[in-house]
DNA sequence: TTAATGGGATACCTAATGGTATCATGTCAA
DNA sequence: TTGACATGATACCATTAGGTATCCCATTAA
């Protein structure tokens, strides 16, 4: 059923792509632009962009011949919405872990 | 480099094993006793369990000769440690639905 | 002591995954 | 208009992943 939280984590799951999710939370960028980054060939960047897309995270604009990849923050919700049923079991160290993380927002 | 990351987030990638860990949130419980929840043979999620124990999610604790399956909830701080990277880049939407998400926690 | 129970280990199968190479197509610039 | 450039699509390959079946060992209960 819940396809969007299954996808979500799935893309999410390989390294190059959390490292593409972080790059296109700085700016967003093209496929040629991501590749030049990664020492993989265009196709594979490709592949994993769809996964992203798929996963909700991107969205992906065609801009003449040029797409245009941009981080979709909202596709997080699912997994961030996981998380969240745990809050209830979380022991104290836990609880004053996940505070200090958040603290960082800054 | 950061492997337990990579693991962590590999061992959440798989439905089953997310369940399970919920399973365990709950209550801990032996290889036989999650095998009765799920269609699959007792091999099966003795692998899903090895997967969440390298991923650090849970510990596996030996009582005579059953196996006490036990959540690890700092296991999921490599994760969360991850999400916090985009707290600085969220826009407002998406930051409003973090909180709403942090409201349920009661 | 013996049988049943809980689990480990291994081999094996199929499908999915991450990657490449290659060729085709649309678009932009000279 | 004619290349060069950015990307799409496809076929292919090796490895990993999720699953089963099977056999073995340790422990507990009768």
């Amino acid at each position: 059923m819940n396809s969007q939280t299954q996808n979500a984590f799935r893309a999410l799951a390989d390294p190059t792509r959390r490292d593409i999710v972080q790059m296109l939370a700085v700016q967003d960028m093209t496929i040629a632009q991501l590749t030049l980054r990664f020492d993989m060939t265009r196709a594979a960047v490709k592949k994993h962009l769809t996964v992203l897309s798929d996963g909700g995270l991107i969205t992906i604009e065609a801009r003449g011949r040029e797409r245009i990849n941009r981080l979709e923050p909202q596709g997080m919700a699912p997994v961030l919405d996981w998380f969240s049923y745990f809050d209830r079991f979380w022991d104290d160290r836990l609880a004053n872990l996940k505070k200090a993380i958040e603290g960082n927002k800054k």
